[in-house]
Order: structure tokens, then C-alpha cells, then sequence
DNA sequence: ATAATATACTACCAGTGCAGTAGGAATAAT
DNA sequence: ATTATTCCTACTGCACTGGTAGTATATTAT
């Protein structure tokens, strides 16, 4: 049960958009260098945070990604979901007419409390949060 | 994030040794039977849940597998850990050494609760509990 | 002994997704 | 026109998943 290196990459670019929240577009080529992430492969990941409608793009020189809601509207979950999709456990817990066992099946209950878990933290949160959290832990706070 | 079919199927199997234990070994073609799964695939699955030491295997006529330890010395973790891993969500969770950042690292930390809120789940939970859990929902539960 | 039953071990395989790399086209600012 | 940037598409190596298959070995019952 591992993440993969875009929902990873994808969370670490979409705080540094909410850093630099109304500060115009950020590059990424400048987040890429940030994270020290292959900008090609981020490209993808921008892309996909885009077509997900997470941010807005603006093209050509001085162009770049924002958010396309206030950093405090943003939940985690909604970064989360776009490469690890809704389902967090198994098909089961999410389509309870995918097996004909699932309303008496002891199994699914457990993945369905653990799914519990991990949305209740990823829902609970916002980027803003983050951001206030990392600020008031030092000033030279990195992402 | 999702779960393999290895640790689903895992968890079934040693329920259901949870539910027969002190009556004998129970075979693989009948865990297999009962949770519709490749006998032969299961197999592969007991051998690694028998050489983490979770469970133990009688061979030949009669044989089959029975947990190592009473199904309220086994947490669900331990079987989780068996296909999944100790890591959770990323290496540098699980070593702080893994990258530099790791101290003033806010991505890290969202990952790291995320972490301790599936590990919560798992921990507290034994299999004997899961059984009794099923048991006082009705008289003919199923695993 | 022998047959039947079960685990143990090893090899193999097709499909899928991951983690990129690469090249060029479209668009916007200077 | 030049430069900077997103956009789009294709490709690739590799590891993992989810099995299938065959044979060897151990144990029990007859």
C-alpha cells in the first residue's frame, strides 16, 4: 500500500501553488526545479490536475498554474483523489453491489473502517491549513 | 491505493483459521472453496503468511494450516504487513534518512498522518475480535 | 507397501500501471 | 520575430499483479 510519485508530486505542486496564492501564475519548470522532479513528467501531472478542474492554466510566456479556488477551499482529498481515485481499499467498499456477499462480509467491514480512516484525515484538511501549519512551525518553511 | 488481491485474500484465509482454530488444520482447497479463489493462487499466499510465522502447516493427508497464535494475539496489522508492507504511504515515512528534507518536510507530515490513521485502525484490532464482531451481528455470519 | 491427500517448491506468463523520456505544436508576451 | 510556456501524443523499460502449471515431498489411512 504505497503512493505513487505523481499523487506525491501532485500534492507537493499544488502547495506550492497555494503559497504563492495571488501572486500569479507559477511555472512548471519552477516547481519541477523546487522539487527536484522531472519537469516533463509533471507537465503530465499538471495536466491531469487541470483536466480534474484543481487548477487553471495560463499559457505562453509568463504563463503558468494557479489554483483555480482559494487554497482554503481545497481539501486534500481533492488532490488525493485525482491519481488514487475515490476507491481507497476495494472495489467492494465503494460498489456495495459489486459481490453478493458485501452486507454480511466481516472483510469489507474492515476495509471499509480503514478507508474511514484515511478519507477523515485527507477531508479534514485544507491546503491553507497545511500552509498555517508549516508558517507557524518555522518562517523558512519549505514545501 | 489500492489493495492487492494478495492481502485481501490473506485476510480471509486467516479469518477463517480464526474461526476454526482449536478444531484442527484447515486446508487451502477449503479456504479456496469457500472465498471462490485459485486454489493454487492461495497456496502461494499461505506459504508467505507461513514464513512470516503467522501461521503453521501440517503436511500431508489431514493436513493444512492453523494460525501460530490464539486469534487475540493476532492483529490485523500483522496480517496487513505480510503483502503490504510496514510502509504505508511513502519511504521517507518510514525513514526519516530517505531525503534530506524530511524535518521541515509539510508533505511528509501529511502522509506520515495519514499513516498512523490506517496503522490506529489496524492495530486495535485482532482477528478474534473481527469474529466476535461478525458472531453478535447474526447467528450464520459469514467471512 | 501403497494409494490418497496435502503442503512445498519452482518456473512461467500475460496484462497493467508506474515512472519517466522525448519531440513538437499551439499560444502568449516582449 | 523571438522567447517562454503550456499542450498533446507517442514511446519505453521495468516491476508488480494475478494468476496457471508441474512436480517433489511429507503424512495418513487402508
Amino acid at each position: 500500500m504505497k503512493l505513487s510519485t505523481r499523487t506525491r508530486y501532485a500534492m507537493r505542486a499544488v502547495l506550492e501553488l497555494a503559497n504563492n496564492y495571488g501572486k500569479g501564475p507559477l511555472q512548471t519548470r519552477v516547481i519541477a526545479q523546487n522539487q527536484d522532479i522531472s519537469t516533463k513528467y509533471l507537465e503530465q501531472i499538471m495536466a491531469a490536475l487541470k483536466s480534474m478542474g484543481l487548477i487553471r492554466s495560463q499559457r505562453g510566456a509568463k504563463g503558468g498554474y494557479i489554483l483555480a479556488n482559494p487554497p482554503e477551499k481545497i481539501k486534500l482529498s481533492d488532490v488525493f483523489d485525482v491519481f488514487e481515485g475515490p476507491v481507497v481499499t476495494v472495489e467492494c467498499v465503494a460498489d456495495d453491489k459489486y459481490c453478493k456477499k458485501s452486507p454480511d462480509c466481516i472483510a469489507r467491514h474492515i476495509w471499509l473502517e480503514v478507508q474511514q480512516a484515511v478519507r477523515n484525515v485527507l477531508q479534514s484538511m485544507t491546503l491553507q491549513d497545511v500552509i498555517d501549519k508549516a508558517k507557524e512551525k518555522r518562517t523558512d518553511y519549505q514545501i
